[in-house]
DNA sequence: GTGAAAGCGCTAACAG
DNA sequence: CTGTTAGCGCTTTCAC
């Protein structure tokens, strides 16, 4: 079914290697004629060279795996991301497998993802950004395995962003607007099913230190446990009526972004006007009709560092890094201005 | 570096076919302690079988290949569509390769995405939702690979939403819930960059059908050109303070439906009860805060589709299966009632 | 300029 | 019960 060179060699009388040869351009003293034969038939025959059996020669399978749980609140897979792995692999002409696993495969006595069980890439990117799998660890290491992690800390061979950083940033800006009263919100927060995420830990910490800093005091909404969506708006109403309301909030993720936005709205209240809204996300909010003041997470940066030091993690299984916390990045939308009570 | 049965072969003094079939549970009669043997040695040193060189006897790759466009107007993969193909891929022990593309290097003279150029899939997604190419088509034709396209419309060998379908079911939904003034909204029509997507045209003419057939007036809500996103939310506040404002309306996707709610919400006006909301999206739309009415994409059915025929087409590459629509679910939230004025 | 031979890691057929 | 032989498609080395 498939064209092989057997077959050119069939079709032009030539041998194997000389087929091979002038398809790879090894510039070899070839008759001009020969080469223009070849050519013509690949073309003709529509001839693909066989990536296994070059991976067979070359020992490299051209191939990167990228590792994901199916678990919804383990996994983020924004565009950015995604697409900047895709990006450096391709400068280097390598291919995405992709695989995502239930908790309960990587349980022992498997603890192996079937994207490993057989050897079929040339190092693995591993994306969880909560609870990672610790026999899937122990295997890479004694496997000698070359992986980076991301989304994930770890002391070595990791990428994750620098929420804190990015929270300081976030909050200091709204100080240097003139804002006292700001607040951090977090509906997510308090979720029974799994540890909080670092990240909500990191940008509250974040807003905590840029406010005792500057001499103001914190103030945190949550609910006790993680609030439903369902309430988010009704509990935003809340909060937003009262007159000692913040002139400006963070908010941790989208999901608290949104209702409060909404909220704000509905209770007439001017946005920046009379509230600075500011969330955290992949890209700046704005498919609500407006572009709310973002805290952009580093995808695009993620994937690229990722993909370059597996690299050399490939090219040399002993080269180490140590954790990185990539910057987030600031994007200006309408949703910020000085308190107008200032 | 990596373990091949070489070395296994070495380690036990027992020949590499022998090792191969007993790791391989080929039930053939070899001594329990020989088994435990080869089982131990396998186990203590990591061995894992090179994918390569089983692609290359068996002449299958045991991969699947994802084609999308790096363009983001032409590229919708939610996960719902990504983790029904996953699984359906590893119910059959495949992996899944993915690879982007930019236009221009599906253009003639190359045409061949990296993925193809080098024969390493058994067969071939495309996920494209918007101008597909042209010239990757006639190159799978004539290679005879096996392939199906995912949400574009084709003659034959794709799957794609019943938009059309849905629309008429969620129309016909507002009509018998008692609603008579019901407006079509799409402010993304008439993006000049990329010809009217299908789902623009067919959702807008499910909407006309029902109305027409239940004897209303369509009415059509959109800008000359498309509404940029900024404009959204006032654009919407002009329409529904009219008191002629419809009572209820189909959004035709998200960044149409949520600049709705949200005008509506800030105009005070009380959903379900003065206005109903209904969109289309992958999953049912709640970051905001609310459950909004949802006619929902069947993503996991088109995965699932995709992935079976697929299969087939592999199996018997001249299986060919016409257009394939499926259907879209209305799953309800708190956006829709009968109108109050009723 | 071109072809013959060897070998990558694995599996299937057959021999003993 | 186990080993020998051959071959998948390709590339590399070396001989002519």
């Amino acid at each position: 079914m498939a064209v092989t060179l057997k077959q050119l060699s069939e079709h032009t009388h030539l041998s194997i290697p000389t087929i091979s040869e002038i398809l790879n351009n090894k510039n070899r003293l070839y008759k001009n004629e020969t080469k223009r034969r070849v050519f013509e038939a690949a073309r003709q025959l529509g001839y693909r060279p066989n990536g296994s059996a070059r991976s067979i020669k070359s020992g490299r399978f051209r191939t990167i795996a990228l590792l994901q749980s199916c678990q919804g609140f383990r996994t983020s897979l924004p565009s950015t991301l995604l697409s900047s792995i895709e990006v450096e692999l391709k400068k280097h002409g390598l291919l995405l497998l992709m695989e995502s696993v239930a908790d309960e495969e990587l349980e022992p006595p498997n603890s192996i993802p079937g994207l490993l069980k057989t050897w079929s890439a040339d190092g693995l990117l591993i994306n969880y950004i909560s609870g990672y799998p610790e026999p899937l660890r122990e295997f890479i290491y004694q496997q000698h395995f070359p992986a980076v992690w991301i989304n994930s800390k770890h002391e070595n061979d990791c990428v994750y962003p620098n929420d804190g950083a990015g929270a300081i940033a976030a909050t200091e800006y709204l100080i240097d607007l003139g804002h006292r009263r700001i607040a951090f919100i977090d509906y997510n927060f308090g979720w029974e099913s799994d540890p909080v995420h670092y990240s909500s830990i990191d940008r509250h910490a974040g807003y905590h230190k840029a406010m005792t800093k500057a001499g103001l005091t914190p103030m945190k909404i949550q609910g006790e446990q993680q609030i439903p969506t369902a309430e988010r708006i009704e509990y935003s109403l809340k909060w937003l009526s009262q007159p000692s309301r913040p002139t400006a909030v963070v908010c941790y993720a989208p999901e608290t972004t949104l209702p409060v936005y909404v909220a704000a709205r509905s209770l007439g209240l001017s946005i920046p006007r009379e509230i600075s809204i500011m969330g955290f996300d992949d890209n700046i909010i704005e498919a609500i009709g407006a572009r709310i003041d973002t805290v952009i997470l580093p995808g695009l940066e993620m994937g690229t560092f990722a993909v370059e030091h597996l690299l050399r993690k490939i090219q040399d299984p002993s080269y180490i890094f140590s954790g990185q916390a990539l910057s987030l990045r600031l994007e200006k939308g309408w949703t910020t201005a000085p308190p107008c009570d200032r």
